[in-house]
DNA sequence: ACTTTGACTTCGG
DNA sequence: TCCGAAGCCAAAG
């Protein structure tokens, strides 16, 4: 799983951003947004900059951080504020024909 | 086999 | 808009 996840990552093409829970998504675990991360600090020659926190924030922390704002911006993505302009350059993985369907969640409300 | 560990996510205040 | 709490699940030790 930690392979399709970075398999995931690797289909993001240039100039486009996902995020943490969408690439979990896409590998086919989707209530594991936090095992990608992981993966983007273990696994090397993935395009981590590519990958952001829901809506479009950064979450590495420090310098890190700014390197990846940097990258980003190198590729073309422009920042609202903080955060990254989702609505333009999120990258939309092809849908896998619903294997593992997740349903609802969100007990709360 | 059990515990710890994340670059998370979402809700409520 | 920002902050804290709770839920979440697989990998690594």
């Amino acid at each position: 799983m930690t392979a399709a996840i970075a398999a995931a990552i690797r289909q993001i093409p240039n100039g486009q951003v996902s995020t943490y829970g969408a690439v979990a998504k896409a590998a086919g675990y989707p209530r594991c947004a936090r095992h990608v991360a992981k993966v983007l600090n273990q696994v090397r020659g993935l395009p981590w900059q590519r990958v952001l926190g829901s809506g479009g924030s950064i979450s590495l922390p420090g310098e890190l951080g700014l390197e990846q704002h940097f990258l980003l911006k190198a590729e073309g993505v422009k920042f609202r504020g903080r955060r990254v302009d989702m609505k333009a350059f999120e990258h939309l993985f092809p849908k896998r024909s619903k294997v593992l369907s997740k349903g609802a969640r969100m007990p709360k409300k």
